[in-house]
DNA sequence: CGACGTGGAGAACGTGCGTTCTCCGCTACT
DNA sequence: AGTAGCGGAGAACGCACGTTCTCCACGTCG
């Protein structure tokens, strides 16, 4: 196994276990025994755990964003679109709430690139709501409900937090044109 | 000192401690440190560590709710000036988003208590805002409005969230009418 | 065939912290 | 005054975990 496929595989079981569980939950342990790496491996790729951390989040990042804007590009990038998506993310299996505000929970004062990692993740999410809808402030509207719906969706259980925010989102859209 | 004085000093010092830091970066020894209390009588009034943070989460429960309560009932009950509250809220020095989400994101399975007053706190001021606005639906859109615009502040240290949230609120309550 | 380097398994180390234990001084009652 | 019990200060214990170290098997080159 190279250095590129361990690294790869420790990403994959901490992305698993960290939302999973929470970050501080997770032993580098439980990280090197689901991903089959030698603990001298994961600290050849990560030199602590902070950048495991670091890059857990940056690459669920990604992902994330990754695929709200396919499914909402497959629907002509509706902005409404984005709150069935919710639903969908909040029905699945093993759904616990976003990554980011559970990181933003977990440390008081995070290392400076996690911090960095969390910020941009919302940064990205507002720039690109942003580009779906025309108006800033009904943009940045739609953001709040959605963080809103995804807080309350971990929390309470309920996925149907989605079309609270969907409806809201409708009317708020609407007032627009 | 007798043993009200002391749990009524012990939760003051979790309740600063905790919410500035997280429950978990915070020890016994400094709530006793804080606090003036010995060591031994903590574990008298509070047997575990579990208990401490449950008793400080209710007990912030019931201030965050009065505060909210008696600010708005003195503009008419306007729901509007939820969001002026939470202004205020986000303007304060030592403001790190809401305690209850932050503790949904340190504890990857929270002890059942913990969990308990959590949703506690949450379906509690969903009530709240149901009392606040006659139709149940538009009173979910707030609640998630007033959940996002929190993370959000918090995350990005603007309190003008709250200001973007009040918008939307307004529209929503307009299409109500 | 033999020396060397790489990588894995897991022990070991240091630290932090929740919880408990020990010791000592003080107070109150006889 | 003497003693029994309460409370405080802080040491001690056990454990978990991040990080490092040791040892060994294996493949590679001279």
């Amino acid at each position: 196994m190279d250095s590129v496929e361990a690294t790869d595989r420790l990403l994959e079981a901490a992305e698993d276990l960290f939302y999973a569980h929470g970050v501080q939950a997770v032993g580098m342990d439980a990280v090197r025994e689901r991903s089959g790496v030698s603990l001298k491996r994961l600290y050849q790729c990560f030199p602590a755990k902070n950048d495991l951390v670091e890059a857990y989040l940056l690459r669920r990042d990604e992902r994330w964003r990754g695929s709200l804007r396919d499914f909402v590009h497959a629907r002509g990038d509706d902005p409404l679109a984005v709150f069935a998506w919710l639903k969908n993310w909040f029905t699945e299996p093993g759904f616990r709430g976003c990554a980011f505000i559970n990181s933003f929970g977990e440390f008081g004062e995070p290392a400076p690139g996690i911090a960095a990692a969390i910020r941009k993740h919302k940064d990205e999410v507002r720039a690109y709501l942003h580009g779906l809808v025309p108006d800033p402030r009904v943009a940045d509207q739609l953001f709040s409900l959605v963080e809103g719906a995804t807080v309350l969706a971990a929390i309470t259980g309920d996925p149907c937090e989605a079309d609270t925010a969907r409806e809201a989102a409708k009317v708020l859209l609407k007032a627009l044109v």
